[in-house]
DNA sequence: CTGAAAGCGCTAACAA
DNA sequence: TTGTTAGCGCTTTCAG
């Protein structure tokens, strides 16, 4: 009854004609078995059904495997926190395995950090690698290493052309920004919709979110063709200067039924502005499940939030690597595009 | 490094000056020990900090434990086959662990069968039970039995008033109503909405969408005092019948602009009708994941579907059962209220 | 009431 | 290239 099928390693060595052990290495394909032996063990197998039973495996295993998580470190509220959290939930099912996890961050705007983070990484010799990859041609190096160490790694929130991953576990970009415009726009007679995007004062960084304008924009410019999207760039760091720069847009046009939407996660940039100023005019759509942004959710200043289970990802990636550590499966999937979740005042406090 | 901490039975036998074969009694409360060893086996313990290695128990265990669930039965394509693909997964997770599952079914609307289903998992002496409720006394006599026996069960899709459960796993009903009526009128200017419900041979049933209804009509009321609700009834097992009814719905009023919903999951029968009458100008919206109700979404004849991921409450259910079962640990929270998600044509692919 | 001992199914030395 | 053997940490008789 016992793990479904009763059938051990000893049935199978007796079935076979040879000792356990033997069993044992063509299981675990380390050699040192004659051609014929092998056959027979495989064949007897398949016949039985066997499937090993794992517990005991780890049990008697002395291995001990490890797996590295590299993401962007963050602060309080931020994007990243919930893939933190979501690391959490994998060690928690691969502590199980005896796996351990760690997680090492970097500085999303800075190369070098980046760089620190993989070699410390590559130093520490892991069992297996989660990465969420900012910078492409350091990223590729990184991974084109871990290949050759036969190191199996697993992206998350975005991934990079190459095909030696493992699995990829995130949101499908395109089409997320072609979901929010409809949704902005949801069959209204929108004239002109603004993209408000964040000012980068370093050049040349990779940003994930550029797929999800262009969704956005194609939308428009399939269903609504006279419509008119105007960019407004704001200071992350600098309220004063945002206030300028939405006090100017508002401005520039009388109508303030305006459609607004944010392609990253801080729409709620946007939400304060409108709280301070006390305009209730705007429909306003985003991305992600801070606090903040649940909070102007709530409050009516953003009327819906695109959200894709970040933590998920990141714990998937993990169990994906453990199973292929511990009992050699491959995710059923390699790309697995996470759902898109709508969320509005009457539905995201449901939102786990 | 193994599984955390190191310190194995041996350890805390050796410090209370016991034998691991007393440690163990007191660790499964098997009696036979005196207090004082108890005692010091206790708090060593916790000096220690000692978690017992389940592997190794479940390894060493005779114990057969096995999971029954009781859903009811469907044909393919209905509701409930999405909530067996969830004990499937949950097998899945409960079998590496040497847990067994069975699925027992009931014709929703015969008692009898129902009554059938409880005795006969009684009769199997199950370690723990998952159930989706529709008879209510006769759920509250089994679930009492159950409680007697000292057996977990959890409730799924919807609950009763007794306490002694484990867990639950489902939508909140209500909620789920109110969010519908706002995905349906959306600001618009809708002065009648048509809820859509199947004619019910048998009296008497309960029928969890009530709740569901009164969210509904509750939202309209709030947002729209002026609009009529109106109900029609529809037969699912008569087309004719049912287009005879339908006809006459949009006959009785002039106005091509309808407002359709409906509280259960059958909005396909809608859909199917207004396909094949070619009307396209109504707003209809409707609940779950069905592959009929998720074509009738990419034709447009349903803008939206509200779903709720049953499968996963399923396969909630027999992890906190195993949980419970294998390492003595009740789920974080007791009542989980999965979230509501909402799908139009633009994410419902990425919905797994 | 308690200790000793025989496994559970598998891994990994070590001999042969 | 193979078989043998000593555990992994825990459960469960069975004596005492």
């Amino acid at each position: 009854m016992r793990d479904g099928s009763k059938i051990t390693i000893n049935d199978v060595a007796k079935a076979a004609g040879v000792s356990k052990g033997t069993v044992d290495r063509v299981l675990h394909d380390r050699g040192e078995v004659s051609a014929k032996s092998r056959e027979k063990i495989l064949k007897v197998i398949s016949e039985l059904g066997y499937r090993p039973n794992f517990y005991a495996s780890i049990l008697a295993s002395k291995k001990n495997f490890h797996i590295s998580c590299i993401i962007p470190e963050f602060n309080n509220g931020e994007f990243w926190e919930l893939t933190e959290h979501g690391i959490d939930q994998g060690r928690e099912y691969a502590e199980r395995f005896g796996i351990s996890i760690s997680a090492v961050m970097y500085d999303q705007y800075d190369l070098d950090s980046f760089q620190n983070a993989c070699s410390s990484v590559l130093d520490s010799a892991p069992s297996g690698v989660v990465i969420a990859p900012m910078f492409r041609n350091e990223t590729l190096k990184f991974v084109k290493e871990l290949s050759e160490r036969q190191i199996p790694y697993v992206y998350i929130d975005s991934k990079l052309e190459d095909d030696g991953y493992l699995a990829y576990y995130g949101m499908p970009m395109y089409q997320s920004g072609y979901l929010c415009a409809d949704i902005l726009t949801d069959g209204r007679n929108v004239r002109k919709v603004h993209i408000i995007r964040i000012a980068r004062d370093k050049r040349g960084l990779s940003d994930p979110t550029i797929t999800r304008r262009t969704g956005l924009i194609d939308y428009i410019s399939e269903h609504y063709p006279d419509c008119v999207v105007e960019n407004t760039f704001i200071d992350p760091k600098n309220i004063q200067a945002r206030y300028e720069v939405l006090d100017q847009m508002f401005e520039a046009d009388p109508d303030p039924m305006k459609y607004i939407v944010m392609c990253n996660s801080r729409v709620h940039f946007v939400a304060d502005y409108l709280r301070d100023r006390g305009i209730r005019t705007c429909r306003v759509v985003g991305f992600d499940v801070l606090d903040r942004n649940l909070a102007a959710l709530r409050d009516g200043y953003v009327q819906a939030l695109i959200a894709q289970h970040s933590d998920k990802q990141a714990a998937s990636a993990i169990s994906a690597i453990t199973d292929y550590l511990i009992m050699h499966e491959s995710p059923a999937r390699k790309d697995n595009y996470t759902q898109m979740d709508i969320l509005n005042k009457y539905n995201c406090d449901y939102y786990i």
